[in-house]
DNA sequence: GAAAAATATGTCGACGTTGTCATGCGTCTG
DNA sequence: CAGACGCATGACAACGTCGACATATTTTTC
């Protein structure tokens, strides 16, 4: 492998020379870094980023380590954000994930450590609260998507859950429906109770009664392994006599279930049925028709805004370790009618 | 940071003696094995890979680089069956994606050469042709959902759309389908041509005529941005007087839409009209109802036999460059029903 | 025009690890 | 009991890079 000591040797020069021009130094004529230059493409030199790394003992790397990428094809968005973020600043991305396995994590945090890497994101795929099993490893971290259950204080990075479902309430409320039909995501992500909690709320504000809510749930269990009620919940929520005008639905994967069984009974959406759903997750949210409005999850953002936040931790900001949220938008489409 | 070196004071042998119990290697009592490993215990010490790297110029790394990652949550299978790979055979994962950018992607073969990556795993996340932009950065590579153009003969492996389709079209055949409708995914993409190609040979090899086959195209246009006709022409071919009795799709995603538009023309599905979908996008696959059946692409088998190949390519392995083709499981729901 | 300052380049060692070779010691062989 | 062998350990150099410091050359300053 071309190193810079060959460099040095074919532009006839010493090796400092070389690496004062591949790093920008001051103090070269233009002359000599015109010769190094020249032997440095014809050598097609690249420099060695593990040797720069024992030298200065920073490696310009983040890990990324997620639960599971994989079995939810959600919120890859947030990995393609952080590597965006990366890729603009010069830092080299490591991935691992867990597939849900804590013995493997604490694995993980050690391939890291041997790695030497400057941080780590911590990215679970479902807004949730975690506790890292960094098994006595201690490198900057940051949260993405979730919050630690202890007070460790690590500092992290979430959507607002609660502000886009008060928005998408909103949204529905200033069209003119007063009864309105909720089909629950699975208990277990923090996301679903937030977004339940704002919609209760939300809706009592504007001063519709509990009577006025048609609340169920659409699914529970272990992530990966859950029950699926959603589309005889919303046959059910939908034969009622006094049956809700507009059904809000814990995520846009559940609305397609909720648009065949309105469309099995008949129904029209949405001059029948409106919906909304949440994610804003585009292979469902455009492919439905009408297509849905919902909230969109910033997922790219939290990955973007992630990096930065661990970029300045690492850079030893002390900035107390907050959570930050991040707004939720509600993307208009034309799944809801005005009453 | 603990080294190599306060090991060995600690435990009072020489660095070369630590070294060798890291690495388990003869020639150390047992005692004094158990004595370094007890001061490798207490001082938490982790071995740095980039010195082992520089020292033995193996990384024990592997690149990833891909296209789209993000923007199409199907494939992310298969950067999980090279993580799982990975992680049982002790190998590192550095990720990087382009974003479609060709300008982005030589930076990034630069970016993996300077950190002296082993391999590349070069994937698509549509199976396509292309080429790869080195820029006459050479690692060993292997390409994986995607063939390459020139033919460099860089061993390729892809999902076998034609078997996939083939197996799906003998299925609605064999269940007394005799009218077929098929809607095309966006010609761009080397699967929809495949996919194509088997059903009107399997059809046609049936006796099938030409006739009995209504083809109509359902999406176009680049990646990310393509124009969608799948609920219009869902809609048309339904309504002709001589309808189809079954629809095979070009993917998962597009049958949503003709499910919407069966339905809203009253059609009861699988009774009035049998749909049939590719790739087993699970997200849509199992939300339908009745849940869909299709052909499986082996994402993940994808990424863990690439990984595979690519490490007997390092290895050394004169195996010639050839392209493997991984078979598509048929996976039979409820979606179909027999005339 | 001599001293001081600025610019240009080089020498050398250190980072953490492992490969090579050397050494010391006990045991076996004939 | 001498030589050969096997085992356990250590000393040292080298990998590629860069920081600290030294030296050489040019330019500025009074």
């Amino acid at each position: 492998m071309v190193s810079i000591v060959s460099v040095a040797k074919v532009a006839g020069v010493s090796n400092k020379t070389v690496s004062r021009v591949i790093n920008g130094e001051p103090y070269v004529t233009e002359e000599t870094r015109e010769r190094v230059e020249k032997a440095i493409r014809d050598l097609g030199y690249v420099p060695n980023m593990a040797a720069r790394l024992i030298r200065s003992s920073r490696s310009n790397t983040f890990g990324i380590i997620t639960d599971y990428v994989s079995t939810t094809p959600y919120s890859v968005d947030i990995v393609r954000g952080v590597q965006d973020w990366a890729n603009a600043n010069g830092k080299t991305i490591l991935m691992a994930n867990t597939g849900g396995a804590s013995e493997r994590e604490a694995e993980i945090w050690k391939m890291f450590q041997s790695h030497r890497i400057d941080g780590v994101l911590y990215v679970t795929m479902f807004h949730r609260i975690v506790d890292p099993e960094t098994g006595d490893v201690s490198i900057p971290t940051v949260m993405i998507n979730c919050t630690p259950q202890t007070n460790e204080l690590l500092p992290s990075i979430v959507p607002d859950d609660y502000q886009g479902a008060q928005d998408l309430t909103r949204y529905l409320l200033d069209r003119g429906h007063r009864k309105i039909g909720y089909i629950r995501l699975n208990p277990i992500l923090l996301g679903a109770q937030l977004r339940l909690d704002a919609f209760r709320k939300t809706a009592g504000d504007f001063g519709l009664a509990e009577s006025d809510l048609s609340i169920r749930l659409g699914m529970e269990g272990p992530v990966g392994a859950e029950k699926n009620y959603v589309y005889a919940v919303a046959t059910e929520m939908l034969q009622q006599k006094d049956r809700p005008t507009a059904i809000m639905s814990g995520n846009d994967e559940m609305t397609i279930q909720i648009y065949i069984a309105a469309m099995a009974l008949g129904l029209r959406i949405p001059e029948d049925v409106s919906i909304v759903g949440f994610d804003d997750f585009r292979t469902v949210s455009l492919a439905l028709k009408p297509q849905l409005t919902t909230a969109a999850l910033p997922y790219y953002d939290l990955g973007r805004e992630g990096a930065e936040l661990l970029n300045s931790v690492v850079a030893g900001s002390k900035a107390p370790p907050s959570s930050r949220v991040v707004p939720c938008k509600l993307v208009e489409r034309t799944s809801v009618c005005s009453l």
